[in-house]
DNA sequence: TTTTTATTTAATCATTTGTTTAATTCAATT
DNA sequence: AATTGAATTAAACAAATGATTAAATAAAAA
C-alpha cells in the first residue's frame, strides 16, 4: 500500500490532528486549521471535502495504531505472560509519553461516538489473543485465582493509560512537574509487570 | 450554607449540567441548553451572566464533590487500610454507575483547564491522608514493598475509575450490554481491594 | 507551444452562536 | 389600587464558522 500524499496535504492533516488532540473536535475551527497549516481555508475542503470527514480519516488512523501496538504485543507466540504485559508497558509508556494527549482524545471520541470504533476490527481479538488464553491456561493450572479474563485485559490497560489520562490531578498532588511525571511513567513500566502477576497469583 | 435556587436557576444548571457531561463544553450551545431547560434563552445570560461562567460554576461543584467523596474516605481515622479501599471502591463505582459520564467529563476539563483544578483545595490533601499514613507505616514495618505512595495511590484510582472511560472498548471486546457491564463493575468492587492489598504486599 | 487538468487564492454565502436590548408580565409591598 | 422591582419574553446584533464559488496560477499532457 503506497498512499501518497501531497505536500498540502500532509500539512492540513498533521495541523489538524494537533489541533483535534489540543482542543477536541468542536473547539478547533477550520480557519484554526488553516492558519496552523499555512493553507488557504479553502483547500481542507477541497482535499478533505468536510471538517468531519478530516476529523475521521485523522481517528480512524489514531485508533487503528494504537490498537494495533498492542494486538501485536499481545498475540505473539513465543513469548510469555510477563514479557507480553513488560512489553506493552514499555511500548505504551513510551507512546504516550511522546504523545501525551493521544488517549484523552481517543477516550473522548470513543463517548461521543461509540459507532465508529466498532469498525474496529481489532478490538474484539483482544479477547481472542495468545495472552489471554495464556492467562485462562494459569487459571486451568491451578496458578492463578479463577476470574473472568476481561479484568485482567482491563487491568493492564488501566495501570498504563489511567494516569496519563489524570496527570494534572497527580502532578498536583505531588508537585511535580512534566519531567518528574514522566519519570514517574517509566518507573511503572518495571512496576506493571510485577503487579498484575502478583495480582493474579493464587 | 443554605443557598437558594430560585425554579428556574435550578432548571438551566440541571439541563446545562447533562448537555455538558454528554456532549462538552464547546459542543454545548446556550440554545441546547434553553431548549432542554424548556426556558427563554436569554435568563441564561440573566442568571449566570455567560455561557463560560455557567459551566464553571457547574464544573467547580462537580469537581468537589467528586474529590470530597474520596478525601472523606480516606481521611477515616478508625478504619484499616483494607476498609478504606472497600469504601472508595463501593462509594466511587455506585457514583459513576449513577453518572456514567462524570469521569470522562472531569478528566476532558482537566486536560483543557488545569489551572482551574489547582483552585482545589482538596486534592494536596490526599497526600497527607490517614490512608497515606498507613500505607507508610505498613512499608516501614516491612509489610509492604518499598514504593512510592503515589503509586499506590495512583493505582486505586486507575482500577476503578478507567473502566467506566473505557467502556465501550470493554463493551465490544466482550460483546456486553450496559448492564453486564455495570454487574462487572460492581464484582469489581470486592475483587480491587484484594487486588491492591495483594499488589503491595511483599 | 498549446491545451488540458490540477492546485491555489480571495471573496462571499448562509448559518450558527453567544450575548444584549427593550418591552412586557408577574409578584410583592405600600 | 398603585407602585416598584424582579422575572420573562421576542427580537435583534455582531462575530464566528463551515462551506462554496469563480477566477487565477501552476503543472502536466498533447
Amino acid at each position: 500500500m503506497e498512499t501518497q500524499y501531497s505536500n498540502t496535504e500532509l500539512k492540513i492533516r498533521d495541523a489538524a490532528k494537533s489541533l483535534f488532540l489540543k482542543k477536541g473536535y468542536s473547539a478547533t475551527t477550520t480557519r484554526d486549521i488553516a492558519q496552523e497549516s499555512k493553507i488557504n481555508l479553502a483547500l481542507l475542503n477541497y482535499y478533505f471535502t468536510s471538517k468531519r470527514r478530516l476529523f475521521e480519516i485523522i481517528m480512524f488512523e489514531t485508533l487503528y495504531d494504537f490498537l494495533n501496538k498492542m494486538v501485536e504485543v499481545y498475540n505473539d507466540e513465543k513469548t510469555t505472560i510477563r514479557e507480553k504485559i513488560e512489553l506493552a508497558s514499555s511500548r505504551y509508556i513510551d507512546m504516550i509519553i511522546a504523545e501525551p494527549l493521544l488517549p484523552t482524545f481517543i477516550l473522548n471520541e470513543l463517548k461521543n461516538n461509540p459507532a465508529n470504533f466498532l469498525k474496529m476490527p481489532t478490538a474484539k481479538v483482544i479477547m481472542k489473543s495468545q495472552l489471554v488464553s495464556q492467562y485462562k491456561d494459569g487459571v486451568k493450572k491451578g496458578i492463578y485465582k479463577k476470574v473472568d479474563p476481561i479484568h485482567f485485559i482491563t487491568n493492564i490497560l488501566s495501570l498504563i493509560v489511567f494516569p496519563f489520562i489524570c496527570s494534572p490531578i497527580i502532578m498536583k498532588m505531588e508537585k511535580l512537574n512534566k519531567k518528574d511525571f514522566n519519570k514517574m511513567m517509566t518507573q511503572r513500566k518495571k512496576l506493571i509487570p510485577e503487579w498484575i502477576i502478583q495480582m493474579i497469583k493464587k
